[in-house]
DNA sequence: ATGTGACTGCTAGTCCGTC
DNA sequence: GGACGGACTAGCAGTCACA
């Protein structure tokens, strides 16, 4: 599986356990709501910054964002 | 810690665990020496597909490249 | 065998929208 | 609420000569 798309729905998954949508987070951690929206859907290529960015704004590890990848 | 230079000193520990130089692990995996020296010294910010390409180059899980990130 | 600055082409990251 | 498009700037990918 493509690393952005197993990426993208590993932050999905754990996003919508925190009970936001895409734009309450957006808000909530200074991201903008359109590039949310393409990390989810597996169109972006982020940046390990931007990675550590969701980790810590989502309260997992990093290692936990790429569970499944192989 | 900086994750550009805790994902540098993982690079470089598991790459030293392979026994080769910046320069023989770049050749073999057709990546560029300086490139490759730039991401070890954390001066580099990859995006995920790099971090996949060094995970599977040094044949460790992604995981283990952002090791020691909180 | 590695560190470093500089460079070009392209894309990551951001902002405005519409559906 | 979320997908998707266009446009823009900052910064990454990839490479080189030189130390």
């Amino acid at each position: 599986m493509d690393i952005r798309k197993q990426f993208g729905a590993n932050v999905r998954k754990h996003r919508q356990a925190t009970g936001l949508s895409q734009e309450q987070f957006a808000l909530q951690h200074d991201i903008d709501r359109t590039y949310v929206s393409g990390i989810e859907r597996g169109k972006r290529n982020p940046t390990i910054v931007i990675v550590n960015k969701f980790a810590k704004a989502l309260d997992v590890s990093i290692a936990d964002l790429f569970d499944g990848c192989d």
